[in-house]
DNA sequence: TTAATTCATTTCGCACCCGTATTATTACAT
DNA sequence: ATGTAATAATACGGGTGCGAAATGAATTAA
């Protein structure tokens, strides 16, 4: 992969936060962020109980965000039918699209110099 | 500078966030974090005006950054001696060190395969 | 069938962040 | 000197996120 150096890496991280701070369409949280790239980065099926386990947070931290991105659209929850006490957070079309524009923001700030 | 495709610049931002969300040691939110790695990448003097503008945020929202923050010692206020209504924003050793163990920690995960 | 377990959600109290509007201080123009 | 402008800080009200604890729903064990 890439090799960045420490000052190019700053510079890229800066760089994306500022798009991301300035840009304020909607501003989710960090935690946010991490549940998203969570799920549309690692296999599934992803479980609020899972979730909370891998982030290091509380359930209540999961439910509220799904509350949150849900009504973005960027995630959904489906009911697990083999076992109804689980949720499974599925993707949906819009948060794919979301993702995949963040990864191309990121890269395109990558190679600005 | 490093070339990153769109799957590897994705999975480099999700690291870095997992890294931020589940160490949660401090957790600055994503303006601090703009504001924080603005002083220390972009050439000063920085205002809390001047600061306000570049972010597009009001500048209580500097100033209640710049009370957090300075309690954790990561950047200081000093009054413009030569316009003392202005506060210049200053960087700290403490500071310097956060930003530089990030960038440690960001290339890493970029380095990761 | 009943009790215990395991999920997700809701409730509660606390803390933080935000923007608007106001205040206090300093500089500048007249 | 006086008034105006500019700067940062503060007060206030609304919104939201957090963890702990309580609740509800579904499964499993006895």
């Amino acid at each position: 992969m890439a090799n960045l150096s420490n000052r190019e890496a700053l510079e890229l991280w800066h760089s994306v936060i500022m798009n991301q701070v300035t840009g304020g369409a909607n501003d989710l949280s960090m935690r946010q962020f991490a549940i998203l790239f969570t799920v549309y980065l690692e296999p599934g099926p992803h479980t609020v109980r899972g979730l909370a386990a891998k982030l290091n947070v509380t359930k209540p931290v999961i439910t509220r965000a799904l509350d949150a991105m849900g009504q973005l659209d960027l995630l959904a929850r489906k009911r697990d039918p083999r076992d109804r006490r689980n949720v499974l957070i599925q993707r949906t079309v819009a948060g794919a699209l979301y993702v995949e524009n963040y990864g191309d923001l990121i890269s395109k700030n990558a190679g600005l110099n």
